[in-house]
DNA sequence: GCCAGCATACTCGGATAGATTATGTCCGAGTTAGTTTGG
DNA sequence: CCAAACTAACTCGGACATAATCTATCCGAGTATGCTGGC
């Protein structure tokens, strides 16, 4: 149960692309560069991120990727059902269904205690991500480290690659 | 982030043994034969539990898997944990510190607000999976279908095979 | 009849293949900016 | 000088290899059982 590396980097994305100059498009080569990650397999990773509608693309020259809408309308159950997919991590394969008494027509993902107490684990895990969003996030850096937003601007201004 | 369909075994295999007579061991095989499942696959998972002290194992005739401690004390975490590994399934690779004002000292797995707040969803997740044991699960399941501990019984004692 | 030793069958345990998913890479379709050319 | 069309470079988007992990299988080490033979 290892969850993709990409959701690090998706979830740092869009944070960085707050600090951007409303209205300018940030390139997937743009955004590797800045913590050093292989730039198509980010790419990859944003066409995600549009495809769930977080963010917006444009191709051609300053084309790039922004942010689809305003932060506090992004939580991180977005963006991480966006890379990994909606299906939960425990599946239910209804193996009661081959024991003994098992019925045909019942559906075991909700009859069955053993799924519904992982499936509330897990209910738990999404509802705590659902209460953060980027715009959280963003407020939660700027308080402790000021600097930041400038020192990102500043990044993405000077590495121009 | 898929999680493997042994948890499932396991937590099915877990709650059978509970309603074996105390002190007698069940086969690999038996506990496959249960659900229909490949024996030697589901022997590899038993095995972990075993390692982790949860089951105790037997080798030889009348030998097989019994619970290594009360039902009570074997919560839903303890037999993730031996499935899946003790590794968080966000792992943080702080890439923050390749970015600009990357320290070379710093934690930041605990400094990454990112972290932080993965960190924070799975660690619900894992106290909502801690506070309920096997003892648990064995009580609702007898309340809801109070013929279940028996026809296990039977199922065992019948499919000798 | 009783006990010790032994052969036997059975179980777990780990080492070994195959399938599926995640990771990483590449090139083409589409688009915008800049340039050129004609009026 | 202005405008329109064209060229060219740049970007995303998806199709294509590679690596890691999960799934499945097999055979050997060890052990308790039941039998055999002797006392």
């Amino acid at each position: 149960m290892r969850m993709s590396e990409g959701v690090e980097w998706a979830l740092h994305s869009c944070l960085n692309l707050t600090w951007v100059e409303s209205g300018e498009a940030v390139t997937a080569t743009r955004l590797a560069a800045f913590y050093g990650l292989p730039a198509a397999y980010l790419n990859k990773q944003l066409q995600a991120l549009a495809r769930a509608g977080i963010l917006s693309s444009t191709s051609g020259p300053k084309g790039g990727f922004r942010l689809a809408r305003e932060p506090e309308r992004i939580t991180l159950l977005d963006v991480v059902t966006a890379i990994e997919g909606p299906e939960e991590a425990f599946r239910c394969d209804e193996i009661l269904r081959r024991g003994p008494g098992g019925k045909e027509g019942v559906d075991y993902r909700t009859t069955c205690l053993i799924s519904r107490a992982m499936g509330a684990a897990e209910l738990a895990w999404r509802q705590e991500l659902a209460a953060r969003t980027i715009a959280d996030l963003k407020a939660d850096v700027e308080r402790g480290f000021p600097h930041t937003p400038q020192a990102t601007r500043n990044r993405f201004a000077n590495a121009r690659s």
